[in-house]
DNA sequence: ACCTAAAAGCAAATTATTTGCTTTAGTGGG
DNA sequence: CCCACTAAAGCAAATAATTTGCTTTTAGGT
């Protein structure tokens, strides 16, 4: 629907939206996801439903958009001396954000409301390339190579995304540390 | 929902199950997805609303069981001579399929109505690695050397999918070529 | 302090979903 | 071949969600 991206901070608007995301985050934490509805989010967020209808269209797009700032990352890659290790530890912990049952559940969320103008999942697909962007600049300022940020998209991020998404098996620390190591190793 | 894996073919069930399906398929080919209701299938099928609210549950299991279905590939993938361009051909295939919209669209209802017991998108992974299976069976009787299966599916068809799904930019003919000579290249 | 536009509230109308009960169609036993 | 049994479908009433027209509120600009 029609969520508009410039809403003047401290306004009505903002701090509807405010509560209403608050008892989306709520409701998810405390009950099955498939007993969440627009009635119960809006009595909650002391709103009424047919503004939730007027502002997100509907619960899908709602719980998008809720999923999508849950998602941005909230500090950059830790520094811990090397590319390498950088990327592992960054990638491990992405994987298992990723693939927690919250997790998994806030990207079919964003998935499932594509097709909608924002392209929600092109933002969280930014979001990652800044985190990834942020460690080979680090690379790059120590003097060490690392490959193409779409490098790593390819052969590191889209594996791990598509075990979580598709597969019965996510992939195992271990996994993910081969895939790292293999990407610096020259052989990707 | 309770889809019954089991049904006799031939029968009633049988019968609803595929007035229901082509219900849905004639139905997401002439309108807009968004427009498409439980009701309205009904109608279409020559079926009672609630038959389907008790088999499938809602629109989105029902709409990823179509989806699984349309998915499922029809023919194995064509004997070209030598495991690249196989691999090549195919490649370029899945990934046409899957950027198209209804592709696009289908990947989404199949990943939205995750979280069921019949866990619909391994059922997608499954026909991917079948395909590539066959694939490297062939380069064995070959005498070719090929990559594991998991290989293909982590440098090859995740990265497409990754793409797909989350970028604004699904992967070009000549990208996914080069996905693929790498893999056969040893330097995968 | 007013005026305006955008967004929220309210309530009635519509539409979708759930549910209890009835009917029908296939299956298996005699 | 017919009869009983079971699973699934139909029907309709009850409930719940969604849409919509209209009114009220509120923040921002004059």
């Amino acid at each position: 629907m029609n969520i508009r991206e410039n809403i003047r901070p401290g306004g009505r608007s903002a701090r509807v939206q405010a509560s209403v995301h608050k008892a989306v985050r709520d409701l998810l934490s405390s009950m099955d996801r498939a007993e969440v509805t627009i009635p119960l989010i809006a009595t909650q967020a002391g709103v009424t439903p047919s503004t939730i209808y007027r502002r997100w269209g509907d619960l899908q797009e709602l719980l998008a958009d809720v999923a999508v700032e849950r998602l941005r990352p909230d500090a950059m890659p830790k520094d811990t001396g090397s590319a390498l290790s950088d990327l592992e530890l960054w990638a491990e912990q992405y994987a298992d954000e990723m693939a927690s049952g919250p997790g998994r559940a806030m990207i079919r969320d964003v998935l499932a409301s594509d097709g909608a103008e924002v392209r929600k999942a092109g933002k969280c697909c930014a979001y990652t390339r800044e985190q990834v962007q942020a460690i080979a600049d680090r690379a790059g300022e120590r003097g060490e190579t690392f490959p193409d940020v779409e490098e790593v998209i390819d052969h590191l991020v889209a594996p791990i995304m598509y075990r979580i998404l598709f597969d019965e098996t996510p992939p195992t620390a271990a996994q993910v540390r081969a895939l790292a190591a293999r990407l610096l190793d020259g052989r990707g």
